[in-house]
RNA sequence: GGCGCUUUCGUCUAGCGGCUAGGACACAUGCCUCUCACGCAUGGAACACGAGUUCGAUUCUCGUAGGCGCUACCA
């Protein structure tokens, strides 16, 4: 092998949002080529113009950036082996399918699609090769004048790569070893387009991974199909000794039923797909994203990376840096992964453990806003502020060892609304209120507003009403606790029920109770 | 159908001829406790099948079965 800088590259097509399996394509192409000090390209990959979705690559950019995948060139970050939009290569492609021609390695087909269809239908697993060509309208089968006559003409015509049959061609892969495959099997693949005139991918692929000086090529498996025909490519144009190398990585699967990962089944079990929220300019519809979902990119990014690969030993929290110092192609697995988006949960859990819970509060602003918590005139901007605080002392409590359940910032609200609004109803379907709220506890509930109530309201305070409450229940051998929970919180969760009761203050905490009493009786 | 890839707990995976087959997610139980949660502890749970090779196969080879992909003038 020659020492070359190792350059690898990331080539979408702007066909619309970025799909979470290529986020993990591109991610497993940053660690290789920042784990050996080269370069990651971007390319986009416009060949085809009736798929071509405009806002798909703005939003591929900001995906990555989101996602903190940095490139080294290519569209949008600079580099002098562009341009790096393949539609604006063509004069290229044009030359390089020229130079397949002229050395026979390709020729002219002027077959329609209907001819194409129409030979499909008539005979059984119709393919364009070595077989069928000589029976093909194309300039292996007609004269040099009737070729040029027609082209002369204006006849459409694309050009195809001629395969000689009969050989065993050999993909050397990083992650599966030798793969053979005979070229018998593989048909004469269009090169060059009649209907836009462009290369197909296969073309460009090849010319812009030579130009580009691509050292590896790091793709999804669905490729190592045609992996051979790219092989016979570069052969073809004599570029073998600087082919690149490649490695086909395993696809990721649903995570119920069979296939491969597709839009819908985010939509049917509710996770995103793509890294940021899409909306399609053509039908208007939304698809959800894990930024706006409140994924953090760090958890995304772990995530990503250890569905198909991992560190040989049982580290599964890693930095950016650390994946890239520990990333190996030859440990990838083979097999598929299904998409485990709870595991995914699993990470943003722990990444929303290793933060500061007061980076939290612009995030549980906007959900405090959006259940109509703000400040108004009758709530204090400054009564909101010290709420928010005490929420986040509960949720953070010592020293971030104690952090809830919660997988999301969003999921904050329902573990902590009762800080901010009374219950409004008390389900006695709920477990907790059930097993705690029986014959007699509105009295005793009763009896327990009377002991608070000796209390002023400066008195209010977690001593000095634990003072109080702990004599009664010594007094009287009551246990009022989950009660009282269920008469301030509507349920079994929440805080020490001094601490609470103390934060709410004398009135509400009454009026509370009051309320709870009424109702459950 | 053809071609290729692939196969360890429900899921992601470790294992690279000899292990009580390890970890994580999820699940269950216990401890802690005025509740929830966190935390800690514990538990159930896997080598697809059949032939070889070998003293010995989860590991190597070949079949079979399942899964996945490709089979366009899409990438």
């Amino acid at each position: 092998m020659t020492e070359r800088r190792v350059r690898v590259r990331f080539a979408p097509s702007p066909t619309g949002p970025l799909h979470i399996g290529g986020v993990r394509t591109a991610l497993y192409n940053y660690l290789f080529a920042k784990q050996h000090g080269g370069d990651l390209i971007f390319r986009i990959e416009d060949t085809d113009s009736t798929r071509f979705v405009p806002g798909a690559e703005e939003y591929i950019i900001e995906a990555f950036k989101w996602l903190g995948i940095k490139f080294d060139e290519g569209v949008s970050f600079g580099g002098n082996h562009g341009p790096y939009r393949q539609s604006e290569r063509r004069d290229i492609y044009k030359q390089y399918v020229q130079q397949l021609l002229d050395n026979g390695k390709a020729y002219i087909a002027f077959d329609t699609p209907e001819e194409l269809d129409a030979k499909r239908a008539e005979i059984e697993n119709f393919q364009y090769d070595a077989s069928t060509r000589g029976m093909m309208r194309n300039s292996l089968t007609m004269s040099k004048d009737e070729v040029d006559s027609l082209i002369a003409n204006g006849h459409q015509y694309v050009v195809r790569f001629k395969i000689e049959p009969g050989r065993d061609v050999r993909v050397d892969d990083i992650i599966r070893g030798e793969v053979n495959i005979n070229s018998s099997i593989l048909d004469d693949k269009v090169l060059f387009k009649s209907a836009d005139q462009l290369p197909t991918y296969h073309l460009a692929n090849i010319v812009d991974d030579h130009l580009m000086e691509v050292t590896h090529v790091i793709r999804g498996e669905e490729w190592l199909p045609s992996a051979p025909l790219h092989v016979l490519l570069y052969e073809a144009f004599g570029w073998s000794d600087t082919m690149p190398r490649f490695a086909h990585l395993p696809l990721l699967l649903k995570p119920v039923g069979n296939g491969k990962l597709s839009k819908r089944d985010g939509d049917k079990l509710g996770f995103p797909v793509f890294p940021l929220e899409w909306h399609d300019p053509r039908s208007g519809e939304m698809s959800s994203g894990y930024r706006e979902q409140g994924y953090l990119p760090e958890a995304v990014v772990n995530f990503l990376a250890l569905l198909g690969w991992n560190p040989g030993n049982d580290q599964e929290i890693m930095t950016m840096d650390e994946m890239i110092r520990l990333f190996d192609l030859s440990k990838c697995s083979k097999a598929g992964a299904r998409f485990d988006y709870v595991k995914g949960m699993w990470f943003n859990h722990q990444y929303l453990m290793m933060r500061d819970a007061m980076e939290w509060t612009p995030e549980f602003d906007r959900i405090l806003k959006a259940e109509g918590i703000e400040s108004t005139p009758e709530r204090e901007a400054q009564v909101v502020e010290m709420m928010k605080q005490k929420v986040i002392e509960y949720v953070d409590k010592e020293g971030n060892k104690k952090k809830r359940n919660i997988s999301f910032v969003s999921d904050l609200w329902p573990l902590c609304k009762f800080f901010f609004i009374a219950p409004e109803t008390y389900d006695i379907e709920d477990k907790f209120v059930r097993k705690n709220w029986k014959e007699g506890t509105a009295l005793e509930m009763d009896e327990l507003i009377g002991v608070l109530s000796t209390l002023d309201d400066r008195e209010f305070t977690i001593a000095e009403m634990k003072d109080m409450v702990e004599a009664w229940c010594e007094a009287t051998g009551r246990k009022p606790w989950n009660a009282w929970r269920v008469c301030l919180v509507g349920t079994g969760q929440g805080p020490d029920m001094y601490e609470l009761a103390a934060f709410l203050g004398k009135a509400e905490t009454i009026r509370r109770m009051n309320r709870a009493i009424d109702i459950l009786k």
